[in-house]
DNA sequence: CAATTTTGTGTAATCGATTTCACTATCTAT
DNA sequence: ATAGATAGTGAAATCGATTACACAAAATTG
């Protein structure tokens, strides 16, 4: 194949100079003789001739490799940033090691365990799925370049990207009292997760500064990663004395179990109930009826998460930053415009 | 952290002996005396030395990454895959660098480029989006072990782990026959996948070993990644003069779209039109009506695979093994049972 | 008890790069 | 023409492990 594993040692007796050369002639091209330069650049042509990542890495104590720590692969929201992150590394030439699947909240350090940092050069961390207190217990114990997906800045150390969910779940608290409903229910993801408590205390925000104490909420919780727990929260919510009639669903995954909670107790949506969701899946246009969601835009997030870890590495002196970007309500046939 | 970059000279120095002796004790502990071995081992403990990977695979020419090619991750078959292999991999102190993304017919060798085989123990494919002669171009430049997710054994050479998809198709054929149906319809993926070339096969081998001329076949195709062209599909199917009754559909994101498009045109589900999809992603039990599909274990295969990737590892002797995982038609609402 | 094997450990080479240091040849400045 | 700077290159050290080889001490053998 392409590397039949010549060897910096077979360039150099092949092109009739030293290793140093060598090595010079692909890292620091300008300071060897154009002459020899081209003459070991032919050799390294012909051959097919790739620098062993391994020995590179060694002797410069710089991987080719990045980890980027995610609670699941299978909810298309982590999917979407895993690809965006990986288009942007391998236009540079790094390669991804996702560790997913591991459940950050009970043994912290083990998924930090599970891979070595000395050979990435940097993580890029979904926050989403933290419990309180082992951000910093992971962060704490990172000592390579990171950058924080989904998180909001309490903690100023790392650079981060994030959605501007409290927008997003404002705007459509916002759309629901223009709609003039009185009593609206959130259905929440894990009650301890940052995602959760940040949109929810953003709700409540909302309606406590606007003095809108004539406004029911009620909360539900379900689990982000599984529809059936948004199935039987609407449920729950149906079985209330006086039921709300719209609800917030903190992702779509939640808000689609709902949405089949609904289609089975035969309530209209979006004539008697009004359901939105949060994330845009794929799935939420082919729902029946579509979902009304709000759309973040994923794949960006990983990208733009990528292209700032690159900036840390090739710079430690790049001062922490924080990107929000703008999400949007998308209205398709689950809510009344 | 962890490992605060101790070397396995500083835990010899510690220990009053040689890095030999150490690294006797880390690898082939049974040739060191006990004594010795024990004040290693505690030196070890108290400074949490982990040996440098890059230094020990470069000397070992063995690393602690495994590949994984994959089409996408946005299609919660393979990210299903990849967890499988992931969980356990990650039992095994391996990591899994992810490639996917990549349109393999374009530039086949690029995926393959992108990341160096020297620094990984070696590859698990995802055989689904390889295209007529794509499969053979890659596996050529291939030389660590590798095992091929979802592809039939054309090529023997490398173990496999792939469905009985033949089977999965066939059960729903011969249910839509038992039904009655005598105008059925296959909404395929990309005509020149793989995928799609075997399951269609299978369904027009079965017709004709059967004799049942009497039956029609419409065939649309759609692609496996895209909602939108099942939806499109579908309405295309219901332009033609004679309608089909009932539709295998080679994947779930197409049978969802088809669905929506049945709904659109207010087409009654089951009642007028079955729709059965393939794969079992998690949505099927969420759309209206909730779709009936062919349940494949994705989980499974991809830990399967990891499993048959050690073991050519560890014995390169290991003779070439296919594993069939067997499918289940399961019944839900977008189908009369 | 001498001869021989076994056991345990250290020295030094090796993996494949990068990089410091030293050296020679050329070039500039006086 | 000579001192000093500069350019271009190679030899050798280094990164942090593993491992072939050598060697001394201990155990076995006759």
């Amino acid at each position: 194949m392409f590397n039949i594993s010549h060897t910096i040692s077979d360039i150099a007796r092949l092109a009739g100079v030293s290793t140093a050369t060598v090595s010079r002639a692909l890292n620091t091209p300008e300071i060897v003789q154009a002459e020899t330069r081209e003459r070991i650049m032919d050799v390294i042509k012909k051959t097919n001739y790739v620098p062993n990542p391994l020995a590179k890495a060694l002797s410069t104590g710089q991987s080719n490799l990045v980890g980027m720590l995610l609670p699941t692969l299978t909810n298309s929201v982590f999917a979407q940033m895993a690809e965006g992150c990986q288009h942007y590394f391998l236009q540079h030439n790094l390669n991804l090691v996702v560790i997913s699947g591991q459940s950050y909240h009970e043994k912290e350090l083990d998924v930090l365990k599970s891979i070595d940092q000395r050979q990435v050069k940097g993580f890029i961390i979904s926050g989403s799925a933290f419990v309180d207190g082992s951000f910093e217990i992971i962060m704490d114990n990172i000592d390579v370049p990171a950058v924080i997906l989904e998180r909001m800045p309490t903690n100023c150390a790392y650079s981060s990207v994030y959605i501007d969910d409290e927008q997003g779940v404002i705007d459509v608290l916002k759309f629901y009292l223009a709609n003039g409903h009185t009593h609206i229910a959130v259905v929440s993801g894990e009650l301890n997760f940052v995602a959760s408590q940040r949109r929810l205390l953003a709700i409540r925000n909302y309606l406590a500064d606007n003095c809108l104490h004539n406004v029911r909420l009620s909360v539900e919780a379900a689990r982000f990663a599984d529809m059936e727990s948004g199935r039987l929260a609407l449920h729950r919510l149906m079985e209330r004395a006086d039921k709300p009639t719209a609800i917030i669903c903190l992702n779509d995954i939640i808000a689609l179990g709902a949405l089949k909670g609904a289609n089975e107790l035969g309530i209209q949506v979006p004539a008697d109930m009004e359901i939105i969701g949060f994330d845009n899946i794929p799935m939420t246009s082919y729902s029946t009826p579509a979902l009304s969601t709000i759309n973040s835009p994923n794949a960006e997030v990983g990208q733009r998460a990528a292209r700032l870890l690159l900036e840390h590495i090739k710079n430690p002196q790049k001062k922490p930053e924080q990107i929000i970007l703008p999400v949007e309500l998308l209205h398709r046939e689950s809510s009344r415009v």
